[in-house]
DNA sequence: GTCTGTGAAGGGCTTCACAGCT
DNA sequence: AGCTGTGAAGCCCTTCACAGAC
């Protein structure tokens, strides 16, 4: 994930002012449920619940209550003993630990079939991030309206992601150009970079990126059905079919 | 990620017959970078690789290579002791533990610019998977035909995938349809499921379930981007941006 | 009494360093 | 001499159980 030198020294773990000690005391693991958190939060707020308790929130996110109290304890105190978590406060909590009140701006490269699908997901603006730019190589999409954006030619993309002030690039064009557009968004600046390629995209250390492969996603899949048919071997047990009751709507408080 | 009944008892770590120790004592975590190896793997095999050290594998796949001996030293001896793997043989191997030789038909629910992007993803076939069945409840969609297959109506979703021998389901509908869809699944006797809702679907514990929240990745991006942030205040060091020598076209052995 | 926050115990994964084979 | 395979040490994360606040 980082290109040259021996893996970036794990030391730095010492805080600097101990004002904000928010950010690098948090498990990487955790970080990952509070984004599950958050979105739950949301569903949860839309319902019109104001009080959650970490029994619920847990249950309606998928994991164990202890596990989501020891998570949320390393933002500090949010809850009330006896009573629950504030739903608005928890959410504002977790929004602003994971740097999302900060606005990011995203660029795209590649508005193949994948691409359109990102640009068009509404689920991107109501969590903080907001599109500001589509870019891509083919001349026949260049000048398109895709979801009331213009898609841009790829050549503007460094000056581009200056000009928009971009945070956060996704790379969505085939693996033959991922490790060129990742060049060019590094060279623009971007230090946070999500691919959808498959390929190990080599980046300075100092680039945060995230990769998304939908076959890997398809083979860990694969070995988990082969593991679990060893543990059952031939049919399903009758008492992993028999279901518990279902926790959607739990004894959530409402206004 | 269970529905009901307080959390599957994570006991049963016994072997059951000493032959077959494959698959239940590899770590989670190594399974998910297997799948990682087998993709370099296959570059290399194309470019003509016969023997490859674990030094090598390593960097192409952005891990260490202590790691990555550890990972596959679960898989038994695969290499030669001051040579290095044999390139075909180690796919191989990698391949029946992941359970990939087994031919995985995949159903795909859900048509949209998401739908698309997979059924027209080229990298299923090469890694040992064939979509077998395209759904859609959008009667504008139903009998279209989409990368040479034709898309048929959701109500002949469980009758289908009996019909079609599916094993794996994959489900890029709407968060609306999300569960519903996934009932039907699991009622039609998948046991192995990738969704693309963010939404926490319900499932009985013998199904394997995965998921891919598009913006819960762009969130835990934004939160590493804060910490680096708080790492290296104001401006990138000029240390990290002084990267090292490629590891691509390492000094694999050819013909 | 109820539910949060947390020290402590336990388990799993990573890293190290080297024994062992070619 | 070179590289794999692996015990052992260390670290991170999860789980448990309960003290503490309301």
């Amino acid at each position: 994930m980082s290109r040259g030198v021996s893996r970036a020294a794990p030391s730095a773990s010492r805080r600097g002012t101990p004002s904000a000690a928010q950010h690098r005391d948090i498990p990487q693991a955790t970080v990952t449920r509070l984004a599950t958190y958050l979105r739950v939060l949301g569903v949860l707020a839309d319902e019109g619940a104001i009080i959650v308790s970490s029994e619920e929130l847990a249950a309606a996110s998928g994991v164990g209550s202890a596990k989501l109290r020891k998570d949320l304890s390393f933002l500090g105190p949010n809850g009330v003993r006896g009573v629950g978590y504030d739903v608005t406060r928890l959410r504002a909590r977790i929004e602003s630990a994971l740097g999302l009140d900060r606005g990011h701006r995203v660029v795209l490269v590649g508005v193949g079939n994948l691409g359109r699908a990102l640009a068009g997901y509404g689920g991107f603006d109501r969590r903080g991030f907001s599109m500001v730019g589509l870019f891509d190589c083919d001349p026949a999409l260049v000048g398109a309206d895709i979801g009331g954006m213009t898609v841009r030619d790829v050549a503007e993309l460094a000056d581009a992601c200056r000009e928009l002030d971009a945070t956060i690039g996704v790379i969505a064009t085939p693996d033959t150009a991922a490790q060129d557009v990742c060049d060019q968004l590094v060279g623009a600046g971007l230090r946070c970079i999500l691919s959808f390629s498959p390929l190990t995209l080599e980046i300075p250390d100092h680039v945060e990126m995230r990769r998304v492969d939908l076959a890997m996603e398809m083979q860990v899949l694969s070995f988990n059905l082969a593991r679990n048919e060893e543990q059952s071997p031939q049919q399903v047990s009758a008492a992993s079919v028999a279901v518990g009751a279902s926790t959607r709507n739990g004894s959530v408080i409402r206004p």
